[in-house]
DNA sequence: GGAAATTAGTAAGGTACCTTATCATATGCA
DNA sequence: TGCATATGATAAGGTACCTTACTAATTTCC
């Protein structure tokens, strides 16, 4: 295959021939919801990539986790059930990310005294350690991935996360 | 728990504290991170459950390469490398979606004449069928969950898949 | 003509994620 | 006091995705 043959990796704006070809249909609305699927994977095997040469790496789903634990002061440590409202899954994925991260050491159970069906989520000392040692990197990654602007990925962010 | 002990799903900015708290880090690369996976996540969910009630839903996969398909002139018809390519995926993982799809009478292969090594991919007339029956309704299930701004939505595309 | 490269496909396997259903425990309120 | 509800955990299963390694056919280039 000629290098001039190959599409590019989405070309440029055939969007406007798709939207004349099929009237009718969001052309914009479909190549977002394609770029955010390929995006998010394509972050995902860059991380993985740029982990393993340093050994661990966190799953998606323990990172969005841990990062729930840690946006809330040590002092409470947030619950379970708002881990999963926050994540938008049931409490029993929760439950199975959480013994991933108890297991490795990175985050604790605190049984609640005031109620005691609830349990705290509390980052250990590991976790901190991991954290400053593995989020810089990480999140240098990430920038490196996303490229530029800051600014309009906030945006982005903002626009998504409004949804 | 009361509602008023429930967290925002992102509160709002804690962005700044985890910043002072997280010398040279960047929390913002790391927030959009774990929202890019998470909206990935939650508009497929909701797609789902759109989805469901009419019956047929593409997987995410499938319809990555349907819609790379989809983006060619029927003439030519795109090539499994060229899919593997633009999605960023092994070649073998496209056979595997392709089979799939041609399993559902979507696309067909056809061996090409020039170079017979090669096949070229074209959507069948069912894909057609198919799309105008349900693209539609999957570009306003889309729409309704990105919500508004599809003026920021596509700088947001933009950025991202600059990435 | 023949080695090297390319293409599509097959085989076999693995990972991560999420669900529903059910429980035991613990609260809260009528 | 007792019923409805919330919480966290467990069990059992399922889906989708992707990989590496290998093969057969074909083309390309020296």
């Amino acid at each position: 295959m000629a290098a001039a043959d190959r599409p590019e990796v989405i070309p440029l704006e055939d969007i406007a021939r798709m939207s004349a070809d099929h009237a009718g249909i969001d052309v914009l609305a479909l190549h977002a919801y394609n770029e955010l699927q390929r995006a998010a994977r394509t972050v995902t095997a860059a991380l993985d990539r740029a982990a393993q040469q340093r050994g661990r790496r966190l799953s998606v789903g323990r990172n969005a986790v841990l990062w729930s634990v840690c946006r809330f002061p040590d002092a409470i440590g947030i619950t379970p059930a708002e881990i999963a409202t926050a994540l938008d899954v049931t409490r029993a994925t929760v439950t199975g990310l959480l013994s991933g991260l108890e297991k490795d050491g990175l985050i604790e159970r605190v049984r609640s005294e005031v109620d005691r069906r609830k349990t705290h989520i509390r980052p250990t000392a590991k976790a901190r350690a991991s954290i400053a040692s593995d989020w810089p990197e990480m999140s240098r990654d990430i920038t490196r991935v996303l490229g530029e602007l800051s600014h309009e990925e906030k945006t982005s962010l903002v626009a998504i996360m409004h949804k």
